[in-house]
DNA sequence: TTGACATGAAACCAAAAGGTTTCGTATAAT
DNA sequence: ATTATACGAAACCTTTTGGTTTCATGTCAA
């Protein structure tokens, strides 16, 4: 079912250009020249940005007719949640210290 | 009290080593000897990605003495969690749909 | 005060990233 | 049957990235 991922999906999200294609098609469902419209460069390079983004498993795509439909692979963005959620734990783990510390001081 | 951010956060999270010297720091505070001590590449290289996380802010850097004691800037994960929980809305949302369309055609 | 330790700046290098133009191949429209 | 549209592969170029080595500076220890 989950198909292997060929491209990290950190390294995938960096790129500004491509968080604001998963911003678009967040939207709806597009297709390259569709994507492409959106930005001031080839549409040899959204292609690019676009192979990096379904390699990493953040968009899927179907292709009907002559055109190819992106969209978004949502569930992917689960990785990153986890990952963060690691330093999340961290955090809270501060926070109960300082409101330990407060409590002390208060008595 | 917010400081300017000189790097890119998800640029900053893009690179592995970067996002194990976090992993790291999420455990204790440490020296920039401390962590380069973990990786294969040198010092200073080492010293290279601390500033990029530094000026991130996703960590922050206090010197101590001849060391300089490297900690962990939690709050700052809040901004790639906010990009992320766009794209958990229109997860739900898909959910909906799908349960609606489920339901609809159990009738 | 002399030597060892902790660190970053500078100059440099190879590889990767992001872009372009050109060309080829499907599919749709006339 | 011919033309137009949608797309990617290939070759190429420039800038950025991640790394190195060397050197300078500040701080601690003897």
């Amino acid at each position: 079912m989950s198909a292997v991922q060929k491209h990290d999906v950190f390294q995938a999200i960096a790129d500004p250009t491509r968080r604001k294609i998963l911003m678009l098609l967040a939207k709806q469902d597009l297709s390259v020249t569709a994507i492409s419209d959106q930005f001031p460069i080839t549409r040899t390079a959204v292609s690019k940005h676009l192979r990096i983004l379904s390699e990493s498993n953040l968009v899927g795509m179907t292709k009907t007719g002559r055109e190819k439909i992106y969209k978004l692979h949502p569930e992917t963005f689960t990785e990153i949640k986890d990952w963060l959620s690691y330093f999340d734990q961290f955090w809270d783990n501060k926070l109960s210290m300082l409101k330990y510390l407060v409590e002390e001081k208060e008595k």
